[in-house]
DNA sequence: ATGCATAATCGTGTATAAACGTGCATGATG
DNA sequence: CATCATGCACGTTTATACACGATTATGCAT
């Protein structure tokens, strides 16, 4: 190692500082402040990208922009559910078609998407539509509106989307186990929900750590069936790995 | 490459904001102010363009005209349009199908619905959605979402609503005119109101002073085919008197 | 008004240097 | 010894500027 006077956690913190005061940082300039090369940079930016601490772009990265306070409703533990968005809207591109379950991880995604453009995003909950409709283009799943859910479920529901073929399927689960998989608490959620991941290109479940290692009564999908896991940045090691062994990309979330 | 010190990402965010501010940008002024040369204004404005962030035109850029979606406008004119909701609520009676097409006099109407029971209610407009499903059962019409309108429209919106039969429809007119009728803005939008209205026991129209007298460019109904109307109490006597001939009831909101 | 000349602006292709990610070796840490 | 942060070398990708022909707006003469 060259001679650095900085720990790699002390490092990234005093990026963040610095991204919060000037909301943009330079790779080049970052290497020669904390006299490490670029390559350690690059790595640190990236590191906290995936954790939803900064935006990475070419040449160094950038604040994230602060979600508006009127967005920040005290519903559940906004805090969390906002990291877990941050690190699950990265993977969200310009032109995807984005489908959204009815949940509450995906109303927090839902205000982080909204900074986004160029996505269509499908859903069957009422209160995700309205977010993203002034920002995105929105499809809207029709049908009979489960109270419990927050959503269009049933049959009318499921023949709409058994005609989506979704590039990305974000699912907010109310279990997630190696072996049980993501489970839902309800029958005909489970169903719809089952039915528009095997339909997508790629499924992503965002899960709190209370969810991790629990089962719901019904099953949505096998573990293996879902390309992508965002969990928080203290979820179980020993969970994590079980779920990873099975070919599950892993992504934590930042520290709040 | 020559000297530049934004990166590209946060060069664009910045031509949004300039944008947002003053409604336009010039390629050449751009260049100057960012000091790179105009290919890479012009190639920025291209993918901003392409994101849907601004309209290309010759010299530079304008700012999409912001299409103020009805949840917004409903805020401008609270008392009003809650008045004149409190005196739509009174017709709606336990048992009913209600269809609530999407409009800001409507999403008051469906704050006051919330109170209700036994109801329910057809919508297409996420909002109005989002704030009666947890009070009463909602049949949800879904479809591409016109931000414009703020509700699903489109073929598969009209397929939903030729299944319904709703005891009640409540529009919300865009402009209303004895000799007219009821007319909308947009033309997808004057269709599924049609529709839907066509096949209601019932159609009951609310309108603002304003909007009485006026027309819209595309024609909903007939002013004869509307059974009642909903207007505020100063509503102007002539209008009025001309509506009544046509064998509408009149119903004037209390004062705010 | 209509047509034409002219200059500004545009899009594309190409060249280039910076920035990138990855695999691997190294030295520190525990 | 095992782990891990780091730096270096490699080929790859990306952002940019410049060159050139095409397009568009504008002014001027008819």
């Amino acid at each position: 190692m060259s001679g650095s006077d900085f720990l790699l956690q002390e490092r990234q913190a005093r990026i963040v500082e610095k991204l919060a005061a000037s909301g943009k940082v330079l790779a080049g300039e970052l290497a020669r402040e904390f006299s490490v090369s670029e390559d350690t940079i690059r790595r640190d930016l990236r590191e906290m990208a995936v954790a939803g601490l900064c935006r990475r772009v070419y040449g160094g990265a950038l604040a994230i922009p602060p979600t508006a306070p009127f967005a920040e409703r005290a519903v559940d533990q906004p805090e969390r559910k906002g990291a877990l968005a941050r690190a699950a809207v990265r993977f969200i591109e310009p032109g995807m078609l984005v489908f959204l379950d009815a949940s509450s991880a995906n109303l927090a995604i839902a205000r982080e998407i909204s900074s986004l453009s160029g996505v269509t995003v499908v859903t069957n909950a009422p209160p995700i539509a309205s977010v993203l409709m002034e920002a995105v283009d929105v499809i809207l799943i029709g049908g009979a509106v489960d109270r419990r859910v927050g959503g269009a479920l049933g049959s009318r529901a499921l023949g709409d989307a058994e005609r989506l073929r979704p590039d990305l399927c974000i699912l907010g689960a109310c279990g997630v186990d190696a072996e049980a998989g993501i489970t839902a608490f309800h029958l005909e959620d489970a169903e719809f929900k089952r039915t528009i991941a095997r339909r997508s290109r790629c499924v992503m479940t965002t899960a709190m750590s209370e969810k991790l290692g629990t089962a719901a009564p019904h099953d949505v999908i096998a573990m293996a069936e879902c390309g992508r896991l965002v969990v928080e940045h203290d979820a179980d090691a020993a969970i994590i790995n079980d779920i990873a062994a099975l070919g599950v990309e892993i992504v934590r979330a930042g520290k709040i």
